[in-house]
RNA sequence: GCGGCCAUAGUCUAGGGGUUAUGAUUCGAGCCUUCCAAGCUCGUGACCCGGGUUCGAAUCCCGGUGGCCGCACCA
């Protein structure tokens, strides 16, 4: 709708003026579209969102790796990218518009069977069943394959690509892992790098980019891990906002609240190991600032879904934006990419179980980064309001770019000079801080709102008398003092939300 | 990629074949100021890119790029 377009807008352009999101980039040379940059800012808060990310799955006994963004052609064979990952279209001779080859076929002619057909073989059905242009009659050209992946060549003419997803390259290190896992199995790793994807016509911002930052875990395991899964018990109580397929059928997609195990139960989760995943995506979205409320977990449609999946559910957040987004697959990929891989390299990428030759599946949980980064503008985006005549950012403390301003009450050398001193102890115990003697002291403080600094320390003249200072909580506006000797440490438990602001009084 | 609409300071905008290109806000320097966008002075800053028409183009035309809407696409 056009006032969620607004709202969109509106923050597009506080995060382009405070220096969050710019683009599309190149923006001199009037840019491209689904490449943007980060500013300072955008980059810091980037910079949270994947330290939440790091820390929690490497809590869940996760090792990080990272793997070249470009490989050779035989690679995306294996992994059925070549020949899965492109939209076969045609184009009118007469009139240009272009469709998708496949989907056009299969509209006019549902009983057609085209499964597994090339670009040559469409061609040749689209001539048979004599389908022509649906807006103007006209003949349709030869189906060209369009991939999606970025092309490029290695040496003078060795072809490759960018990849489309950083996941593979994470299972082409698989016979490193079993040497360094020490044969034991299951074994968990991710990566956290950058994929490459030619969309045809991006749009929606920040939601579809060409390249884009992934973050993919990976669980290698084996077909008794999947049922038995120990770490199962930990969650088993937890609560997850489900929306089952069954229920989206029923036109039904609010989310229930439903306890882990009540999910196997009753089937909506097929495997312990699977449902931990998901709770575990969860977990980390929440540990990237996003409130329950604005969260669901989807099922997918069994005709959405892959034909080897027996569970596909993605992570959903709500926007003002965009509505619900997608943001999050936890996929069952079976042993597909393994198999692909052992094939294809001639290398053997199995595990010896009852002595015999057993290649393992892969559970993963992958989103790429970005998404969220906007979701969290999005959902910590204020309007100006009564009590406040900006608009302003409320993130979750941890997760602000900034988390402390310092300021003088006034630009006098007698609180200056203590600031900066203060200033100095606060950028020395690790935190992003921000020192400002601009302008009104009023005006400091919604400069600071506007980019979501959730805490304010400023130097007045009582400082001079007692040593000590004010903290001004963003959320409330209130201000309590604090002696400088403690300052730190308040601010530390502040911003890990050890201690709420209103308590410290 | 197609069709429609659109493109002016950091942000939001007014206007428009010859102008010193409007206003707000932001930003910088200074005065003032003892806690929530005060005030005053001064200052910086823009017509998306390329071509055409014209004596003259930011303005009109064409193309490109980008944005929005619709279609298609979204592994």
């Amino acid at each position: 709708m056009s006032s969620e377009r607004d709202f969109n807008e509106t923050i597009m352009s506080l995060a382009r003026k405070r220096g969050f999101i710019w683009g599309p980039s190149p923006e001199i040379y009037g840019g491209s579209s689904g490449f943007y940059d980060l500013g300072p800012l955008g980059k810091l808060l980037k910079n949270r969102l994947e330290n939440q990310i790091r820390a929690a799955f490497v809590r869940a006994n996760f090792w990080e790796v990272e793997c070249p963004t470009v490989s050779p052609a035989e690679v995306w064979r294996a992994s059925g990218h070549l020949e899965g990952f492109i939209d076969p279209v045609t184009e009118c001779t007469k009139c240009g518009q272009i469709y998708r080859a496949d989907n056009l076929i299969l509209e006019k002619f549902p009983e057609t069977n085209i499964a597994g057909q090339t670009a040559d073989g469409l061609t040749e059905t689209i001539r048979k069943i004599g389908l022509v242009c649906p807006s103007c009659k006209g003949e349709l050209g030869p189906v060209k394959a369009y991939n999606l992946m970025m092309q490029t060549r290695l040496g003078l003419n060795q072809e490759a690509y960018l990849r489309p997803e950083t996941a593979t390259t994470t299972y082409l290190l698989f016979k490193r892992f079993l040497t360094f896992f020490r044969d034991k199995l299951p074994a968990a790793v991710f990566q956290i790098g950058k994929a490459y994807r030619n969309e045809i016509s991006p749009r929606q911002g920040m939601l579809r980019l060409r390249e884009f930052t992934q973050t993919e875990g990976q669980i290698f395991l084996l077909e008794k891990d999947e049922m038995e899964w120990p770490q199962f018990e930990d969650i088993k109580n937890e609560k997850l906002p489900l929306v089952t397929y069954q229920a989206q059928e029923k036109g039904n997609f609010k989310p229930v609240m439903t306890k882990t195990s009540d999910a196997i139960k009753q089937g909506f989760f097929q495997k312990p190991a699977y449902a931990w995943c998901v709770y575990l995506g969860y977990d980390i979205f929440r540990k990237m600032g996003f409130s329950e409320n604005k969260m669901r977990l989807r099922q997918h449609l069994p005709t959405e879904r892959a034909h080897y999946a027996a569970d596909a559910w993605d992570i959903e957040i709500h926007t003002e934006s965009f509505g619900w987004v997608e943001c999050c697959g936890v996929h069952d990929r079976g042993d597909y990419d393994l198999s692909r891989h052992q094939e294809f390299s001639k290398e053997k990428l199995h595990v010896k179980v009852d002595k015999k030759p057993v290649i393992p599946n892969v559970l993963e949980i992958a989103f790429g980064i970005e998404r969220p980064l906007f979701c969290l503008l999005d959902n910590s985006y204020r309007p100006e309001s009564d009590e406040r005549d900006t608009e302003w950012l409320q993130f979750p403390p941890e997760l602000a770019p900034i988390q402390v301003a310092v300021f003088p009450l006034m630009g006098k050398d007698e609180l200056v000079s203590p600031a900066t001193q203060i200033f100095n102890d606060i950028m020395e115990a690790g935190f992003v801080s921000q020192f400002d003697v601009g302008g009104s002291i009023g005006k400091r403080y919604r400069r600071q709102d506007e980019v979501g600094t959730p805490f304010c320390v400023t130097i007045d003249y009582t400082t001079l008398e007692d040593g000590t200072v004010t903290i001004r909580d963003r959320d409330s506006m209130e201000q309590v003092r604090v002696h400088k000797d403690h300052l730190v440490e308040s601010l530390r438990r502040l911003v890990k939300g050890l201690v709420q602001f209103s308590s410290l009084e």
